[in-house]
DNA sequence: ACCTATGTTGATAC
DNA sequence: GGTATCAACATAGG
């Protein structure tokens, strides 16, 4: 669910509505999703502090805080959303209960104003916890420069879907997004990477950078034109062929199979 | 009822 | 080392 676009709107509604607020009050008794620190360890590092920062790369996100010590690390998994207040971002799915009352809070923070953050989560696949390793992601797919794209797409001959889809090589592109960018690029997701000449990996980079910006505005990644084909009997809005499903780096993939085709 | 599917990540095995 | 597979969680739908 959350890619890198859910994530984007997420960290701005931290960003917009949740820096400078003292916190009071954490509840962080969600074991799971706060492995692996025992309940109170992440309410002691955040009481007393304010959220000066929210920053993100790929779908990871993190919150600075005042004073010294850790950072709040938090990812949104595969159904999280992030509310503050009234506000959210993250998961599409609608809310039917405020964070407080809901048995799908898994973790918030309540500051002094009376207002609230919280992860909003059904499948607990989120995680909240202090200081996140960010550094084994690749950069960010919005950041990442034309001569790095070519050595962390271009090098590898594992499917173009499956490298698009390491996190460790780029950051932030999930299963929406890569099948929404090679429809774009007309590109066939099983192709190997290494096959791809320069000028490919250059326009594949192009039109990831546009179908990301245009789902961050938007306001996620099922908002993409080809996503809503991405069904049984479905046709490629461009040429109207059917459209094949796949599993492609262990992942449902649709493509259209006239101007994605591949024959290895 | 039971089985499958699901937008993520990580640990593990080859 | 790179790549593939499965498990972790919980819900929705046929």
């Amino acid at each position: 669910m959350p890619e890198l676009p859910e994530v984007e709107r997420a960290r701005s509604v931290i960003a917009d509505h949740a820096l400078d607020r003292e916190i009071v009050a954490v509840d962080d008794s969600d074991t799971w999703v706060c492995r692996p620190h025992a309940p109170g360890e992440i309410a002691a590092a955040l009481v007393g502090r304010t959220i000066e920062r929210a920053c993100r790369r790929g779908k990871s996100m993190w919150c600075e805080l005042s004073g010294d010590g850790p950072v709040l690390g938090l990812h949104l998994g595969m159904s999280g959303r992030i509310i503050v207040d009234e506000f959210s971002g993250g998961d599409p799915q609608p809310r039917s209960m405020g964070p407080a009352d809901s048995p799908w809070t898994r973790f918030s923070v309540r500051f002094a104003d009376g207002g609230e953050l919280a992860l909003f989560d059904k499948r607990r696949l989120g995680r909240v916890v202090l200081d996140p390793n960010i550094d084994r992601l690749g950069p960010d797919a919005m950041e990442i420069s034309r001569d790095e794209f070519r050595r962390r797409i271009g090098r590898s001959h594992a499917p173009l879907k499956a490298r698009l889809l390491d996190q460790h090589a780029i950051a932030g592109v999930g299963n929406l997004l890569a099948d929404q960018t090679l429809w774009l690029a007309r590109q066939a997701p099983a192709r190997p990477a290494s096959d791809l000449a320069d000028a490919e990996l250059d326009e594949l980079r192009r039109v990831l950078r546009r179908a990301t910006r245009s789902a961050i505005e938007l306001g996620g990644v099922h908002t993409g034109s080809f996503i809503t084909h991405r069904t049984p009997g479905g046709v490629c809005p461009r040429c109207q062929a059917p459209l094949g499903r796949a599993t492609v780096g262990g992942r449902t993939t649709w493509f259209c199979t006239a101007e994605q085709a591949y024959a290895p």
